[in-house]
DNA sequence: TTCAATACATAGATTTGTGATGTATTAAAA
DNA sequence: TTTTAATACATCACAAATCTATGTATTGAA
């Protein structure tokens, strides 16, 4: 997650959503997941994502099943039901500041388009 | 700006974009017509856009020319060439970071709609 | 057997924006 | 006429979020 400064404010978003599709995730899956689904665009560092999931668990909106595979321990994050609400309220601001961002900056232009502006 | 985490990194790419379009304004009709583009959802404050201004200054990004009115200063600030680049650059991450983002959290939407997701 | 990938974690530094506060002018309202 | 709101600049201490660097350890592939 190096590429941009522009993820500030979106990690937990992300992660909510994720562990809302999905059910259960542990962190390296995350990384993997969101690497992947953005294009190898955004990269969560595990300094930023750990401490952010321990957050989440300390404020009740996921919770953590611990699960040894082998000798190798894996976390198991789902969320919550104050998860599910907080992750509706985010994903509802996101998308607000993404129309009004888009529309400050890229007017008259439909945002999967490729126009040079 | 206390609405939304969100606007980090956003900030220096919106004042170059209003610059680059408006060729001068000063400090406090930035933060209007800011208020005025996002329809009163994005309130940038003086402690964040006055040293976002300097720091711009300071990066040769823009220039600035003091006027009188009346006994009251203004700072009048416009883009340099150099400013011109580096609001090209940021626009298009920013592009390309709202896509991204836009994907992965509302898959198969349109920006513009106001889907329940 | 060595390297890359998997899998967790934390501490310190950095960046960015906010809140609070300050000074001063001008115009409108009480 | 006096008070308040708006205009217009500025800075500082603080908080929040993420990154860099670092650490430990397992597992699979070269």
């Amino acid at each position: 997650m190096n590429s941009t400064e522009l993820i500030k404010g979106t990690l937990t978003t992300i992660i909510l959503k994720l562990l809302a599709d999905n059910g259960k995730m542990y962190g390296y899956e995350i990384t993997q997941r969101v690497k992947e689904l953005s294009d190898n665009k955004i990269l969560i560092k595990e300094g930023s994502l750990y401490p952010a999931l321990h957050k989440l668990l300390k404020d009740g909106l996921v919770q953590v099943e611990t699960v040894n595979i082998g000798k190798r321990i894996r976390k198991y994050y789902s969320i919550t039901k104050q998860g599910e609400l907080k992750k509706q309220v985010q994903s509802d601001e996101l998308k607000e500041f993404l129309q009004t961002i888009h529309g400050m900056i890229f007017p008259q232009q439909d945002l999967l388009s490729n126009d040079v502006g």
